[in-house]
DNA sequence: TAACGATATAAACAACTGTTTATATATAGG
DNA sequence: CCTATATATAAACAGTTGTTTATATCGTTA
């Protein structure tokens, strides 16, 4: 395997953080596992749409399912993945602080 | 500004990391500043697509570029992002010795 | 300032991803 | 076994993203 195709591989882990629906899911499943339900509880999407993201996230590995009952019960299968999510929220709010600064800066001159 | 909406910015993040030639820059850049010519070295892309994942790059405000004479010079904005990445490539190492791991089980309870 | 080398942009097309609607499957309980 | 409820899938369409080719801009050097 090259170089290359391994960031292929990466990327297919990074694809899965690819929709907010998806972080936002990740981000409830971080509190424990939860059903279909409970999912849709604390989302405004539709249980279709949320069936899809749930199955980009079984296909890519990145969540695990087991039923229970009539319900279907997901759980993350690499915690990890909330520690890189929460290092890029981080990378969010250092962003936002640099507008708001730059914001300020250009109010100054401006203003 | 509500839940969903710090997703969507959260996810504006994330796009960044959703191509393998994005993440192949990123990591390149943790070495250090790099011009155009200098990323392409190591990998293979025609310029005007480098120089389109580097406008994305760009324009999420991830790397920063400032122009040396004939060359232009990027730089990491927010290095936070390798350290998630890192953690994104440490799960993907979990996933391939799980997949490994499975494919021996498999191989033993048939071969 | 003309010519060259480095980088960027535009436009067209292809490929991928997401959403919706409608339908299907699975389980529990009567 | 039939029905209701929970979840999943399929198919069609819309929207987004990536790639390519050709052209434009910027900065250096002669």
């Amino acid at each position: 395997m090259n170089q290359y195709e391994l960031y292929e591989l990466h990327c297919e882990v990074c694809k899965a953080l690819h929709h907010p629906v998806r972080l936002a899911v990740l981000h409830a499943l971080g509190e424990g596992e939860k059903s279909t339900a409970e999912l849709l509880d604390g989302l405004d999407v539709s249980k279709a749409n949320l069936s899809q993201h749930m199955k980009t996230l079984k296909s890519r590995g990145i969540v695990s399912a087991r039923r229970d009952g009539q319900n279907v019960i997901y759980s993350l299968k690499y915690p990890k993945i909330l520690r890189a999510l929460e290092l890029l929220h981080e990378v969010l709010l250092e962003k936002l602080a640099d507008r708001g600064a730059l914001y300020e800066e250009v109010k100054n001159l401006y203003g």
